[in-house]
DNA sequence: TATGAATGAGAATTCATTCAT
DNA sequence: AATGAATGAATTCTCATTCAT
């Protein structure tokens, strides 16, 4: 676990990359330790010397992916003063940007093992889904409050918004020939207006009745 | 495999009903055959009297949510003249209740577990996944040719309200006081007033611009 | 096991006859009782109304096996005052007909299942070999008591012929083309002449020395 | 699969052996991997550290077995000027010696385990066998076109011939008080004077003494 | 008599993990 | 630090056999 030497450190970190890249690919019950240790080009015992066990390359890897989405939804919000609808426009382009620019991968990783963690570590996995959850919904209840956006319930308006998001990985690569800008500016167009409330759009004078089911 | 008798048939539907419930609440690779057959009240081995292997019992799972999925999007399009609005919100409206409704859950079994599959299976269960994603792109596309939504790419669009509807099962429960009805009013709201194109939305004069990029 | 009726005794004849076959084929263990029960067009289960085990079925195939193989034993040599040659050539005639002119297989049921019997039934078929192997050494025995033959040990030539006959089965459909009575040509000739003592057999001047080693 | 280590390949040839000897004696089927690891006083599990799965044990067994069989009858067909009779002789003796010399045992694992194999691997050790057949029917051949044996079928004469060998293992402990000499001498003299052509042999007025033993 | 359902006893195999070198 | 060997627990699946209808 140590891994003091600057060799230790290289190791460490090439097997926490692969075993993600394993993980989002065939699942984590799926990967197996060999598969991680062939990977890397070395004995499976071997990882044992970095990490305690498999469940700690999850976890790790989970950290490191949600501390991501949650530094690029910082970044976002940070412009605090500006509108929300930048803010969140911002925050939906970096989120895809991270989900499907780098990784190439069709799990949700995230949905499916978060049980597979000790109660601990998926504690603190679920915190930080809590902040970013926190950002995105600080973002929509903020735009309702200044009347860009209509008045609705904000955690389900993140939550969805939250699922557009991350699910673009199980379909992204099927869908072929599109660029992950196209996906987010359409993403945002439909987020954005549609959540884009009336008065700022003196639209029009008839009550639509869609909404009436 | 056989089951002819009333009771064969009874034990056939408890066994998948047990299934089915425990691959979304665990998974189905954390789910074992015991799990199975402790939850119907009876020995493992049993269950091969009525299938021939666990990755038939995820098929038969997947299969019937797959075709009462398809057969909702179905009875939603099939009101083929109405608007294409309409349609939609029938369809989202339907397809949520389908996925919160009656199933308590927290998995997404077809994202994670459509690779346990057989190929020739495989193949089946996204073919009615094929068939449901055109039944979404066709109304996507009726209503743009109808001046009714913004010209859009319909397979994005398609894609993006399919993982909205579906991924509700990861956050539903944990919201609690929620009702599907209300999940299903707020995403209909976010849906179609993104779609609605601007010509039929009189609006604003001014253009704006958040969405050019 | 009753089989008290008609249909009852046909039912019974017909598992034995189908089991004998499928053990031939595939060996006694890779023959399941499923795999018999097909053959037959019923149930498993149903099989135990007849016997009451699967170790029943080997030791009855076995043991008719091996009567039919004494049967025809018998008969050659039961002209008990003709020619040890004769009677040897007859048995050796029979016994070939018998293992390679009505079944087609590739196993030696009796080599490799014998263990598979309880003591008591293995016994049993033990005894039926031993007295196939007494008529056939009392041949050879009485063709070297007359001087027809070689003086050899009477129960080593036994263990050879038996030998040669019994595994045509083994090789005798991949010869192909070859029907059972040239296979029991060249046996009977290379046989006879091998134990034909050189008294009979005028024969070489000069002493051959092949068999010095 | 690795056995890098002296250690290792200890293991694994212990292994091997062992297998061996269980598969000779109780058959391939009847033999678990416990029954193995038992007699090699480790765990079932750690089989799998040498060996890929049980199929290929029995390779290495019948592949070993093939092999050295292979190897006595090249020995034996390799002085190769020299007489027919001499080289079948020199065949059948090592050949003997091989099957009941050094393995004490009561299966014919060749044949009857031959379909356990892998269709790659069955097809390399009917490989090894349809050469040492060659090397036989080459000798045979080589005997008739000499003069020396009786005009046969060789493919015939061969297989016959073969099975009196390699089924020695079936009756040779049962036997007693034999030795593996005196059990080539008999089989060498049935076969080589039964071979043996009439026109060389004009037989001797006085008795040979060449068949006292 | 026939047979679907049930079961218990394995069997092969996988895998995370530990140990000894 | 590295790694082959070892292990124990678990898992899917098979099969002879029994039971209830």
């Amino acid at each position: 676990m140590a891994s003091r030497t600057i060799r230790g450190k290289v190791q460490k970190t090439m097997i926490l990359q692969r075993a993600g890249e394993l993980f989002w690919e065939k699942g984590y019950t799926h990967t197996t330790l060999r598969d991680i240790a062939r990977a890397c080009g070395f004995d499976a015992a071997n990882i044992y010397t970095h990490f305690k066990n498999k469940e700690r390359l999850l976890y790790e890897v989970l950290k490191e992916e949600m501390e991501q989405t949650l530094s690029v939804a910082r970044a976002a919000d940070d412009a605090k003063g500006s509108d929300p609808s930048k803010r969140l426009e911002s925050l939906v382009r970096n989120h895809i940007e991270l989900v499907v620019g780098s990784m190439k991968t069709y799990r949700l990783l995230f949905d499916s093992e978060l049980r597979s963690l000790t109660p601990a570590h998926r504690k603190r996995i679920i915190g930080l889904r809590d902040a970013y959850d926190g950002i995105l919904r600080g973002i929509i209840r903020s735009g309702i409050e200044r009347g860009n956006f209509k008045a609705m319930n904000e955690k389900v308006i993140g939550n969805i918004i939250a699922s557009m998001i991350v699910r673009t990985r199980i379909w992204f690569s099927s869908t072929g020939a599109l660029s992950s800008r196209e996906i987010a500016d359409s993403m945002c167009r439909l987020v954005l207006d549609g959540l884009r409330s009336k008065s700022k759009c003196p639209a029009p004078p008839r009550a639509d009745t869609v909404n009436s089911s």
